[in-house]
DNA sequence: TTGATAATAT
DNA sequence: GATATTATCA
């Protein structure tokens, strides 16, 4: 006797009780601590700075989270001072499947803080991810889409509320902008939607149903040669 | 530019 | 008090 008038999203929640099944979307938060513990490159350049990116792909769908250290302009910054050892990018494809899924929280070497309040670095919404984003915010509806319930049904580890809320903003963000430039036409420098971004924030947010996260591959070109895709568009080219 | 964070509102 | 939304910073 399940009430009919549940909608569609009643039912996700019936078959998302179990994360521990589903867990699409694995990712694997490596925080500077552990990533100390890791393995620290002997080649300490004296005064290059190289850009620490920390590239973690998941053998699912291959997320990848970049971590980037303000190291251009010496910015003081209070709240980020995790200094990251620098590490050496492999655009390739990683097969380091010896990532032990170990709790971030577990005892690193020489760390006696908790990694769980450790901050992490900026998360980077990669197609894959804002696809989901986008899922999630499709399938519970403009209603349901607040960021605590589309983080949960993301399922994505390492995922904050934060995280989800910032990008909600953006994101209707760029929807506003698209329904206004709908309904009034007077583009004052430019406006153009571009098509790569049409169809990846350009999804109709409708409440069906309908499959959820739908093929996260096809973002992605796979012609090789990632290419960094804006996700909102400046307006202005 | 994009994402985090402070402040504010509900 | 917690969560959502807005605004601003980096």
């Amino acid at each position: 006797m399940r009430e009919e008038d549940s909608n569609w999203f009643s039912r996700w929640e019936e078959d998302l009780p179990s994360p521990d099944e589903l867990m699409p979307l694995s990712q694997t938060l490596i925080t500077p601590d552990l990533a100390l513990a890791f393995d620290i490159p002997p080649n300490r350049s004296p005064n290059s700075n190289s850009p620490i990116s920390q590239t973690l792909i998941t053998p699912d769908l291959g997320l990848s989270f970049d971590v980037t250290t303000p190291n251009s302009t010496n910015s003081s910054s209070p709240r980020r001072g995790v200094p990251v050892p620098p590490l050496t990018p492999s655009p390739t494809e990683p097969h380091s499947s010896e990532f032990d899924s170990t709790e971030l929280g577990s005892c690193v070497g020489g760390g006696d803080e908790p990694a769980r309040t450790l901050k992490r670095p900026r998360l980077v919404w990669t197609p894959q991810l804002h696809k989901r984003f986008v899922d999630a915010v499709g399938h519970l509806g403009i209603k349901n889409a607040v960021p605590k319930t589309i983080m949960q049904l993301m399922s994505v580890e390492g995922l904050t509320r934060e995280n989800v809320a910032s990008h909600l903003q953006k994101y209707r963000l760029y929807l506003k902008r698209m329904q206004g430039l709908s309904s009034g036409g007077s583009g004052g420098g430019g406006g153009g939607s571009d098509a790569a971004t049409d169809h990846l924030m350009g999804a109709p947010i409708s409440a069906h149903p309908g499959s959820f996260i739908e093929d996260l591959e096809s973002a992605n070109g796979g012609g090789g040669g990632r290419k960094v895709l804006t996700l909102f568009p400046t307006g202005d080219d």
